[in-house]
DNA sequence: TATTGTTATTGTAATAATTACTATATCATA
DNA sequence: TATGATATAGTAATTATTACAATAACAATA
C-alpha cells in the first residue's frame, strides 16, 4: 500500500509589473538536479509542519519565503494545475507538482536562500524565449501555462487591479494590460469601458499627481468588490 | 525524507445527457470510509504499472473502467483541479486527489465493480441539492467545481458538440445548451450563430430523420476543428 | 499672464452584434 | 390537398463597439 505514496511538491509563477515590464520570479537552482539552471520557486509539501502536514497553498508561500524572502503581502494567488508526468523529475523517486499563479504590485527585491543560490525577477519575453537558457524539469511548460492563464483571465475578470497600488489611475489600469497583452487600447474607449463595468473600479474622490510631462492630473481609483466583468474587455 | 511523500488518488466527473437530462456518473461505496455513500470514481495512482507508476490521467481512466465498467471512449477529458485539505480523507494517512471532468454522448449502462457496489448515471440536480444524501469526503465541493466549469465552457468553446452524437442537428446542439444551462435559447438566433462561428460545424450533406411529430428534417452536422468560439455563445 | 505641451475625460458618428420577431421551406400525417 | 410541426432565413429595433474628434485641467515656459 504504502509503495504508492509519491512526493507532492508545490510551485509558484509569481508575476508582476516592474518598470514597465511583465515579469516573473525565478530562482537559480543551488542542488542538483538541475543545478544553476533557472528554476521557479518551489518545493515539497511537507508533513512535519502542522497535525497532517501543510496545504499546498501553505507550502507554496513557505517555499516563496524561504527561497526568495517575499512574504505574502501580494494580492492573488490562484492553483494552475497539477502537473503529474511520472519523468518530469528526473531523480529516483517521482514526484508531481501542483503549480500556483500569484500576481502581486510593487514587490518588495528577492533574495537567494535555502536552495536557491539567487532569486530574481525576469522579464517574461526572455523566459518565453528561453533566452535565459532552459528552464528545470517541466518548468517552460508551466510558466507558458501561467502566462497564458494571466493572460486571458484580464479580458473577463478584475484580475488587472492587483498589479496596481491601492490607489491608482485608470492609465496605470490601461498600463497593465496593455504591459501584458503586447497591445495597445484606445484610452477613450477603456476609460468608458471600465468605468461601465460595474464593481470594477471606486472613486476614491482624491487625485494622482500630474506627471512629470504635466497634463491634466487623473481620478484615482481602488479596486471594486467585483471579480468578474462583463462584457469583457478584449484583446483586440 | 521519505516521511513527506503523500497517497495521490484521482476522481473523475463524467457528464453527460441521458433523457434530456444533464446527469454524472457516480459510484455507491461498497468499503468504509464512507460505506453506501454515493462518491465519484476514482483512486489511487498506482506506482506498480509501468516503469515509474501511472499518470493521473492513465489512473482516472484505469479507475473509472474497474469502478463502472466504462471505457475511454468518450469524447473529453481535462484537469479540473487538485484537492489538497489535509482533512479531506479522514484516514489516518493523508491523501490529496487530483479531480478531471470527462464527458462522453451516450454512454453505455455502468456497473459496480472493485471498490464500488454500484454505478449509476444520476441527475446533477440531484447530486447538487443533496436529495441522494451526503457526498462521500469532498466530492461534494469537487462536484460542484465540475459542473461550474461545464457549465461556463458551453459559452467559449465547442464542448457542447462532445455530448452529441457524431453527427447532429442544430437542435440536439441547442438543446445541451438549454438541457446545462437550464435555460431556453431562441432556435433561430442560435442557428446564425452556431454557423456563423468558424470552424464549429461541418455540414454532412446529409438530412435527419424528421421528428416522430412531424416538420421540416434538419441539416446533419459534424464538430468542426475548432475549439474555441468567437463571439460566445451567451447564457442569456 | 498668455501660450504651449501633455494627459485625462467626454462626445459623436459609423459600424457591428444581438435581440425579438416574422416569414418561408419542407417534411409527415390526416 | 390541407394542416401541423419543425427548420431555416430574413428583418427592423436595439445595443455595443470602434475610431476618432473635442474639450478639460494641469505644468512649464515664454
Amino acid at each position: 500500500m504504502k509503495q504508492h505514496k509519491i512526493f507532492v511538491a508545490v510551485d509558484i509563477a509569481l508575476f508582476t509589473i516592474r518598470e514597465g515590464t511583465f515579469q516573473v520570479l525565478m530562482i537559480k537552482r543551488g542542488i542538483p538536479p538541475f543545478l544553476d539552471f533557472w528554476a521557479l520557486p518551489g518545493g515539497l509539501i511537507r508533513m512535519d509542519i502542522g497535525p497532517r502536514g501543510e496545504t499546498p497553498e501553505e507550502a507554496a508561500l513557505r517555499e516563496l519565503k524561504e527561497e526568495t524572502g517575499l512574504i505574502a503581502g501580494f494580492g492573488h494567488l490562484e492553483q494552475l494545475g497539477t502537473y503529474g508526468d511520472p519523468d518530469r523529475d528526473p531523480r529516483e523517486e517521482r514526484a508531481i507538482s501542483i503549480a500556483y499563479v500569484g500576481i502581486g504590485p510593487e514587490l518588495s527585491d528577492p533574495s537567494g536562500g535555502s536552495d536557491a543560490s539567487l532569486a530574481s525577477f525576469l522579464p517574461v519575453v526572455e523566459v518565453e524565449e528561453e533566452s535565459i537558457g532552459q528552464l528545470a524539469f517541466d518548468h517552460s511548460l508551466i510558466v507558458k501555462d501561467a502566462i497564458a492563464r494571466a493572460r486571458a483571465k484580464l479580458e473577463y475578470t478584475t484580475l488587472a487591479t492587483k498589479f496596481c497600488s491601492p490607489a491608482f489611475t485608470i492609465s496605470e489600469l490601461r498600463a497593465v494590460y496593455e504591459t501584458i497583452w503586447g497591445t495597445r487600447l484606445d484610452p477613450g474607449n477603456f476609460q468608458k469601458k471600465v468605468l461601465a463595468a460595474d464593481g470594477f473600479l471606486e472613486d476614491t474622490g482624491q487625485k494622482a499627481e500630474s506627471s512629470a510631462t504635466g497634463g491634466r492630473p487623473a481620478k484615482l481609483y481602488r479596486a471594486g468588490a467585483a471579480s468578474s466583468i462583463s462584457p469583457p474587455i478584449r484583446r483586440n
